[in-house]
DNA sequence: CTGAAACTTCAAGTACACTTGAAGTCAAGC
DNA sequence: GCTTGACTTCAAGTGTACTTGAAGTTTCAG
């Protein structure tokens, strides 16, 4: 594996370095998450500020945001210019919050989880779990009504989910 | 929308009750995720028990478990007779594991997402976040390497991921 | 007894994040 | 200058978790 022009790195360099296969790395260009110069020949050379970007990209995976939010994310990073720390710092920054928050709705659903593991919540509506507020979960429907039976004798017409 | 037979549920009852659509009910009992009765027409009645199962379902989903491995879960509950509180109990504390694992997990990232921000690691090595034993992320290739350059300066073969 | 809402199955569709394969082109070490 | 590995595009396939639609049946309040 031969380093082409000085800091610019083949699509295969890049897949190394950073662990992203090269198909995902054609598939991340595709999405315009990451872009790339070519050579005479059509090939990919991508700057080595790319690494970073991919770096970024599969943190914010783990974050739990969808590659068309970390477009939208990184897309408001200056186009114009290089990015500097300053830039990423903003972007880390707006990523802590939603990063604050899962923990947090994870905490929840912990101590609910552990809250239960003594309560006998098994048929009593005296549990924690009982409690209808914890409906408004953060992914679709969420963990309502954990270990509990339902909430309202009858009619309770459950809002339509929306992804 | 009437009650069937006492402790019956219609499915559409219990996807009112549980916030999860009848199409995904029938899904998940395609995948023998939870069971029913059927009516002398061949309609399904879920015993009110269900949605405690499927509370638990939503809650294993909130932490990251596929369906299929949640079926494995639940399928170590004693399947002769109705689980009870200690079936519950030790369902919920072996789940506990791998939600402390995770919340520590985006912790970790928190912390070296918080780290990155003051430490200016756009362009050198001594940042934290440099640290090649951070790839060991739980999911796949994970956020190795975030926000700093390859690690090696060249030869870096990069394991294959696996999911 | 009737009519409308709720139910049934089954096939196909959707969204996401990629991977795989075919068929062909490029780059570079010898 | 040639061969081999790395690259190219594009279409189709994979796996997960559902949803949608068509065509027909059941249930139950009135």
């Amino acid at each position: 594996m031969t380093l082409a022009l000085a800091n610019r790195l083949t699509i295969g360099e890049t897949a190394a370095r950073s662990g992203v296969r090269t198909s995902a790395l054609r598939y991340y260009e595709s999405l315009g998450l990451i872009t790339s110069e070519r050579t005479a020949g059509d090939q990919r050379r991508y700057a080595r500020e790319t690494l970073r970007r991919i770096a970024v990209i599969r943190a914010a995976q783990l974050l739990g945001l969808s590659l068309r939010e970390i477009r939208v994310a990184l897309n408001e990073l200056p186009e114009a210019r290089t990015p500097d720390r300053h830039d990423w710092q903003q972007l880390s920054q707006s990523w802590r919050g939603s990063l604050d928050q899962r923990i947090a709705d994870l905490q929840a659903l912990r101590d609910r989880l552990s809250g239960c593991i003594g309560c006998g919540c098994l048929s009593l509506e005296s549990c924690a779990l009982f409690n209808p507020a914890d409906r408004a979960a953060h992914a679709g429907a969420g963990a309502q009504y954990l270990f509990a039976e339902a909430p309202d004798p009858d009619e309770e017409r459950a809002s339509l989910r929306r992804r």
